[in-house]
DNA sequence: AATTGCCCCAACCGCGTGCGC
DNA sequence: TGCGCACGCGGTTGGGGCAAT
């Protein structure tokens, strides 16, 4: 048994609206705004066959004042691509950075503009290229979502364009082999509910930091071990950020926004099961 | 000129969350 | 504390417009 609807559905209007509705919606608002009212009362009090939902729609990504449509800037795109890779799409605290634009603005642009503009402003050959090469002996890689690559696909893209420092990620020159991921992974203390440890054994030339590592150099060296080897539900949010000569941190997507001093975080849940996700090891001294 | 297919975007739908009772 | 309601959000849909055939 579904939700009970919010409104009489034989008795709305759907479809695009009139003039003369928008008219009626903006006048009752502008005159007693929206703070306190009832948006599902609303329609009635100004006879409007619509629902209530529809009604602030309507308002807040159409009639409301200063909403600007289309011509996204420059400086807009790399907003919204920086936030997207970062915390995903969640449109509304996207559209919070960008004034006069609405979630659904931003969502529309993405999905039919952006993504397309961002993709074809790199070959996506050389990132395909270098994924497929590493997908025929990564079983990590071969995991991933579809989403989850697109979103790597991306995220290498943009840091390649935006941080010089990321041209790691496009000289597969400078990475290291890969062992076989599951055999560099153990987890202590994992089901007493306490402090969890991660620990990698030494790889050649580099090892994954714990939190509260010190940080020397800040280059990344090997990708981290897949979090699907993880237990179901764990948090790793303390094995993907990393404050650039400075203390482990345990971070997520958006503490990482704040601070720009978080050059590298995962980009994706980071909870265990939700998704796949990974991270970069870092030589840690 | 007619048809088809694709793109774009406004609007809808349903779920999660928070608040008041 | 639990329930119901309204709000807000993100995913999805559908129709109008336009380009290609």
């Amino acid at each position: 048994m579904g939700r009970a609807p919010c409104c009489d559905k034989a008795n709305v209007k759907k479809g695009p609206w009139s003039p003369e509705e928008d008219a009626k919606l903006k006048a009752y608002i502008e005159k007693h705004g929206t703070r306190g009212g009832n948006w599902i009362a609303l329609p009635h009090k100004i006879g409007l066959k619509r629902c209530g939902k529809s009604c602030r729609l309507r308002w807040l990504n159409y009639l409301r004042p200063n909403i600007k449509h289309g011509g996204f800037s420059e400086e807009e795109d790399n907003i919204i691509c920086n936030l997207y890779l970062s915390i995903g799409s969640r449109w509304s605290i996207i559209a919070a950075q960008l004034p006069g634009r609405t979630d659904n603005d931003i969502k529309n642009y993405w999905n039919t503009k952006l993504k397309k503009k961002l993709l074809a402003r790199h070959k996506q050959s050389d990132i395909n290229t270098k994924l497929s090469d590493r997908n025929n002996n990564n079983q990590f890689l071969q995991g991933l979502t579809n989403s989850a690559m697109e979103r790597l696909q991306l995220h290498l893209q943009l840091q390649a364009l935006q941080n010089p420092i990321f041209s790691f990620y496009n000289n597969p020159g400078l990475w290291p082999n890969i062992l076989p991921l599951q055999q560099k992974v153990t987890i202590q203390g994992a089901s007493n509910g306490g402090t969890r440890n991660i620990v990698m054994e030494p790889a050649a030339a580099a090892t994954t930091p714990l939190t509260g590592d010190t940080l020397v150099d800040s280059k990344p060296v090997a990708m981290g071990p897949p979090v699907s080897s993880f237990r179901q539900g764990e948090v790793v949010d303390e094995f993907f950020g990393v404050q650039e000569g400075g203390q482990m941190a345990e971070v997520d997507g958006f503490d990482c926004l704040k601070d720009n001093t978080v050059w590298w975080s995962n980009g994706f849940d980071a909870k265990v099961g939700s998704s796949n996700c990974w991270g970069p090891a870092f030589s840690v001294v």
